[in-house]
DNA sequence: GGAACGAATTGACAAATATCAATAAATCTT
DNA sequence: AAGATTTATTGATATTTGTCAATTCGTTCC
């Protein structure tokens, strides 16, 4: 595919690179297309590349015997595959396209290098890290210490704010994605998400979402 | 106190730090002890230092409302505030001694300096960034795929594994933080290291735990 | 040494949540 | 467009887990 020289268009985070590292990307970078429903990293298997999706979602899961637990909804400007750097060679979760989804693929033994030698841009890489472990501990408060109203307000809340940015979106997850998502029966989620819709807190009508009254989810997210 | 000399004996990671960045260091830390039941680290307030514990047992909780969770039991070897760096400069969760800790506090500006201008120290601070992720994610299925009785075994099995070393240990862990550890109620976390103990699978008497059978505590773990 | 306090324990019960089964709706196949 | 297959929904029920209250145990404090 086309060679890529305005980096600064892929993430803001590549711009502390020098030209000569930027070279080295660019030489060692793939861009793919997954269709909805591929998988494009599966927990386990070797990490021979970091991922970073440039157009559509995919859902970051942990597989456990027959369910999953989705960690998070990447969307364009998400690294995937950070986790196992220095720590680990295979990925510690599956990523799977929710919608079809463009993405660059970079040499993960480049990826190393480049931060072994520029100090600056490692210290980029960690801010999105820690950024990561931020939201886990929101994610372990809001499954540990919330009811399923809370949960389900929590993931709404998340869905909107981080992920589709927008009051109204149009979510790609299935009924089980958001019941994984939120660590509860697939019948569960059903349940309370027409609540709320019944309660006119959202308006939710097939996969389209509508915040109605974004008072009441965050005092739902509060109360738990 | 007295200077310190012998980086290795703190970190291993410390010995990537050239001879001027373990002046720097040494320049700038504080060594200290804790009785058991202070505060080492408050959540939300400034992380002005990074701080690394010599000796004792101290718990990494988030607080929420009256309610904790516990994150981990940290320990010799151990850094803490670590996710703050480059993203936050408040701690993301609050530490508790929970036995006389002897800790050495780094200011969090020299600590900073060093990871950008030491790109291999840097890559060794991710490492240990990711372990403590692939612990979060170990985590996240105990909590949200398995019952109580698994849950019980999972936190056992890391007490034991990762944090006291032994399969038969002097928890400084009360009832409360055991449950909090788990995310149940404290009285189903003592209903069930009962239940252990009279399946023989523990032996549990007060504070003193031993592992009598790895087996079934593992075959616990995996069924969940 | 006993009073006072908090931690640990136990039992009874209520609340929260999952499971199962039965449809209904949507999507895919041919 | 009909049939087949998956996904979504609903209701009834069982299971899991938390809560509350009562009691015991251990420690600290005069």
């Amino acid at each position: 595919m086309s060679k890529i020289n305005d980096f600064s268009k892929i993430s803001s985070c590549l711009s502390s690179l020098s030209t000569e590292e930027k070279k080295l990307i660019s030489e060692n970078i793939i861009e793919l297309k997954y269709k909805k429903g591929e998988n494009i990293c599966k927990q386990e298997s070797f990490s021979s590349c970091i991922v970073f999706i440039n157009k559509g979602f995919a859902k970051v899961y942990i597989e456990h015997k027959e369910k999953n637990f989705i960690l998070n909804i990447s969307h364009k400007g998400d690294f995937i595959g950070l986790s196992s750097l220095f720590y680990s060679n295979t990925f510690m979760y599956s990523v799977a396209s929710i919608e079809d989804c463009y993405i660059s693929s970079i040499n993960k033994n480049i990826f190393t290098q480049i931060i072994s030698q520029n100090a600056k841009f490692a210290s980029e890489i960690m801010s999105i890290l820690n950024n990561d472990t931020s939201m886990y501990f929101e994610r372990f408060i809001s499954l540990t210490q919330k009811q399923l109203h809370g949960r389900i307000a929590d993931a709404i809340l998340h869905l909107s704010n981080e992920v589709y940015k927008s009051v109204k979106f149009n979510f790609s997850l299935s009924r089980r994605d958001f019941a994984e998502f939120t660590g509860m029966s697939t019948e569960s989620a059903i349940r309370i998400l027409k609540e709320f819709h019944n309660d006119r807190i959202i308006n939710l009508e097939g996969k389209t979402m509508e915040i109605i009254s974004m008072e009441l989810l965050l005092k739902l997210s509060e109360l738990g």
